[in-house]
DNA sequence: TTTGGTCAAATTGCATGCAAGAAACTGCGG
DNA sequence: CCGCAGTTTCTTGCATGCAATTTGACCAAA
């Protein structure tokens, strides 16, 4: 992909994320090439990288739609995305931990307790703590040493509300998210843990659980609640659909 | 992707594996265009579509080059695939497999023991036992109702080598075929017998053997012979490289 | 009122053309 | 003989234009 292209693709996406098409919405090029301010080939270049990714439904001749995902579907590719974590785990307990995968996977748990001390109250404390529990989750992946798990964990997290740094979402909206933080907190330690000791079962146990956890967050917080406005300002909420 | 796009990079698909182009080897829009016999354009598109598969590498401004697959990437796909085909197995399990779902695993296991009584030298048995087998695991997956799984699972079918057709070639080419393919059917039938006694961890277990043996008789085959002329035939083949 | 057919406007799919950038070549100096 | 800069050639990236297909409206007939 090229510079042009990159940027039309992520600005596109960005205004699907952000609301800006409704739902199953058809898309017509002129319309997304002037609201980008690019020429139509690149909004048509843009749109089938996005089809690609899922976001966009296209039929021959037919243009495309957005995609909307159902609640079951968001938890579904959480739950994926916990089997592959797990996997990952598995396979670095089983290889051995080495020394720069500890340390950056110990780091992530100092950010961790540090944020944890100062409290996570602020927008700015927020972020550290969605850039942590990333680097975290990104560094067990590749410390696995598969790009096929990495290919899939990327593309899984392509799709709204499925990615490491919007499952944490969760945590802040739920009641007691102190707690949920610590708890969350908690399995990372756990299962650096079972890592060192080279407990694979156990780690992969560990992230299969919490993987779980956010599943089932994920549908309380978007499914119990009578509406979707919790989830404000989260990327792609709006095309979560509930029923 | 409208119907010329489709025929195009299917073409260019095959070309590819078929070994059209070597490895590594800059793959020019105007000779691909010649070579397909379509516009410039489409060309352009159909390697956009393989970029994103993987099958190519684009770097902005420098094209495209043929992407060469190590033998621990291709084993490490189909041990990835066998991790999300046994998460599928388990969740069939547990929520207990249907009527129509049974009926369809049911159905490629008596043709597997009548292409086994019948024997499987010839060509014609052989890719209906490929057929079998690929039904097989699509069945399952599908009967898993999770499209994350399903998404995660096409993906990795795209890499050469790493299919569940192409698994099963080496159960041909290995020695004692019969024996082998008597195994795979073996554990298809003990997963099917765990899929209806809700036993949903053995019924995992089950297919990350599978797999496992799988991606041992790939290393064993491409790797332990001296060269890959035993995989001849296979598409893909000449991508894998051994070091 | 509904069904079916025809035509026009809109929209996508594809081809061609042009400009910007990279690779290759040539000639010059060390 | 080797390295380097300027120039040429080639290749990709993008815009525009045209043809094919779809969509929607309108009208007639049952």
């Amino acid at each position: 992909m090229s510079v042009q292209l990159e940027a039309a693709t992520g600005a596109l996406r960005q205004a699907i994320l952000d609301g800006a098409f409704a739902p199953d919405e058809r898309l017509r090029e002129v319309a997304v090439a002037e609201t980008l301010e690019v020429s139509r080939t690149l909004a048509r270049l843009a749109m089938s990288v996005l089809e690609k990714e899922g976001l966009l439904l296209r039929e021959p001749n037919r243009g495309s739609r957005v995609r909307a995902f159902s609640l079951k579907e968001i938890a579904d590719a959480i739950e994926v995305r916990g089997e592959l974590e797990a996997m990952a785990a598995r396979l670095v307990a089983e290889r051995g931990l080495g020394k720069g995968q500890s340390d950056r996977l110990q780091a992530c748990l100092s950010e961790a307790e540090h944020l944890l001390s100062q409290g996570v109250g602020g927008a700015g404390a927020r972020a550290a703590w969605v850039a942590m529990n990333q680097s975290f989750h990104d560094s067990l992946v590749q410390a696995a040493d598969n790009r096929a798990i990495e290919v899939a964990v990327r593309q899984i997290s392509l799709l709204p509300l499925a990615s490491a740094s919007a499952i944490i979402f969760d945590l802040f909206d739920a009641a007691g998210s102190a707690l949920q933080l610590r708890r969350s907190h908690d399995d990372h330690c756990r299962l650096l843990d079972a890592l060192g000791a080279r407990q694979g079962s156990r780690a992969a146990a560990i992230m299969r659980e919490h993987a779980f956890r956010s599943a089932e967050n994920r549908r309380l917080n978007l499914g119990n609640s009578s509406n979707l406005a919790a989830a404000e300002g989260l990327p792609g909420a709006r095309l979560v659909r509930l029923d």
